[in-house]
DNA sequence: TGTAAGTCAATATT
DNA sequence: AATATTGACTTACA
């Protein structure tokens, strides 16, 4: 098995924890001699310093679990106690932007929810905080950029010319007229707080609205289809990544406090902030003990749990909790309470009943008043149950080798079931939103009843 | 097609 | 200035 042999050095070097020793070198000595790469692609623009022959792709395929919110948390650290930018982190380390860092940094996914794109980014940062120089090199890129660009000021001072880098011809930035006349610069759409409530309050009575309904609420908000479409996506995405992060730090509340980690900030995720002026929902929230809806029971599917909470302002109060949903297609990993019928299928369908509940429109004069407020809300899960060892998975926060390494990463490597279905977390303190939350588990589960689908798992 | 996942890049906030 | 947010795009699937 002259195979797995390589996949082990491999595992190592991209292996979360450093060796614990470093005793001469370890299979890969971080020397940027050159890499070769022979991918005759215009693939991987990344210096990708380091190991010599693989293409990062490849080191992805092979790489083990990765701990992302361990690796991220790490990641800021270094930055921070360095003073170093995610800027300057992104486009020399990741091939990132900035607003990307800055995202993949504060709402890591969870590795077995990354595609093989998406980890890519993560064995970067693995590999870059396994870089013994890394920091060092980081710098030297900062001075040479202060550098490059003190010279161009210089320049341009004495040049006269605003010269800037000659990158992209296009510069129309002339008289700094206020119209550019062509709208070559589409102006970026920025939704009004009462578009995006309106939207927000669509979502919570159908998180997959069809596409009359999207035609009806763009028609209401005077917005144009493909950016309520947009929307839609937007907003389901980040709710999901919103409940990943929830889900991480529940699960690894408990503990990992002790060590020193100085900067570490990490906690947040729930400014709790709110306010929100209208839309009073929530306060009611009865949570009866009396196992309401057994439907709630279910865990629900992917975005159900989302309506729960609300990304960022919404989020009434950290009170309450929901049954905390799995996401979406990769399964359920619920493995008791299995009445639930198949895994909930987010796609669509032919819609239903479209009964959407006119939208109350901000912009139109009509004065119709939601029906959305109506908070009354179904209780939701009793308090349930499951408790939530959630993945163990413990960051080292900081640098703590030895203590959190675990063997089971190299069986991680080829899919190791059991330890998926471990995952499971349970009484976070995630909110409800009830009514939305039920319609759309119920919606999916009878369309996933109508097509019994098996639970699979990616690993 | 429609959705999810990833990103970009323009803005907003800090 | 650095970071965070977010509408729009792109790509991969089913």
């Amino acid at each position: 098995m002259s195979s797995s042999e390589s996949v082990k050095s491999l595992t190592e070097l991209v292996q979360q924890p450093c060796p614990p020793i470093e005793t001469s070198k370890d299979g890969k000595p971080p020397e940027p001699s050159d890499p070769p790469a022979p991918d005759s692609q215009p693939a991987t623009p990344l210096p990708l310093s380091g190991h010599s022959a693989l293409s990062i792709q490849e080191l992805v395929a092979m790489s083990p679990e990765l701990d992302t919110y361990g690796i991220t948390k790490r990641v800021k650290e270094v930055l921070t106690d360095n003073n170093l930018g995610q800027r300057l982190f992104g486009e020399t380390i990741l091939g990132l932007t900035q607003g990307s860092v800055s995202d993949l940094l504060a709402r890591p996914k969870p590795w077995h929810k990354l595609s093989l794109k998406g980890r890519e980014p993560f064995v970067r940062m693995q590999l870059w905080l396994n870089d013994p120089n890394n920091v060092e090199k980081l710098m030297d890129m900062k001075r040479m950029e202060k550098k490059a660009y003190m010279k161009r000021r210089h320049s341009s001072v004495s040049d006269s010319q605003p010269c800037e880098p000659p990158s992209v011809g296009v510069d129309y930035s002339q008289g700094a007229s206020p119209q550019p006349q062509h709208q070559l610069k589409k102006p970026r759409v920025v939704l009004a707080p009462e578009e995006k409530e309106a939207l927000k309050r669509a979502y919570q009575q159908k998180p997959y609205p069809s596409p009359k309904t999207i035609e009806e609420l763009a028609t209401q908000l005077n917005l144009k289809t493909s950016t309520v479409i947009n929307w839609f996506h937007n907003y389901r995405s980040r709710i999901r990544r919103e409940l990943f992060i929830e889900e991480i730090q529940a699960g690894s509340q408990g503990q990992v406090g002790a060590s020193d980690s100085p900067s570490a900030r990490s906690g947040r995720a729930a400014p709790s902030s709110e306010g929100d002026s209208c839309d009073g929902v929530e306060a009611a929230d009865t949570e009866e003990p009396g196992g309401p809806v057994a439907a709630a029971k279910s865990q629900g599917g992917p975005a159900e749990a989302a309506v729960a909470r609300v990304p960022r302002e919404e989020a009434p109060r950290p009170a309450e909790q929901v049954e905390r949903a799995e996401p979406p297609p990769p399964g359920t990993p619920g493995p008791e309470d299995a009445d639930d019928a198949g895994r909930p299928r987010p796609p669509d369908g032919p819609e239903g009943p479209d009964g959407l509940a006119p939208v109350p429109n901000p912009a139109a004069p009509a004065a119709g008043e939601d029906a959305a407020t109506s908070a009354a809300a179904p209780a939701e899960g009793p308090g349930a149950a499951r408790d939530g060892a959630e993945r163990s998975c413990a960051l080292p926060s900081t640098s703590a080798p030895a203590a959190a390494r675990r063997p089971s990463s190299l069986q991680s490597l080829f899919g190791l079931p059991e330890a998926a279905g471990a995952r499971d977390s349970r009484d976070n303190p995630l909110r409800k939103k009830k009514a939305a939350n039920l319609n759309s588990i119920i919606h999916r589960l009878e369309k996933a009843a109508s097509r019994e689908e098996p639970i699979e798992w990616e690993f």
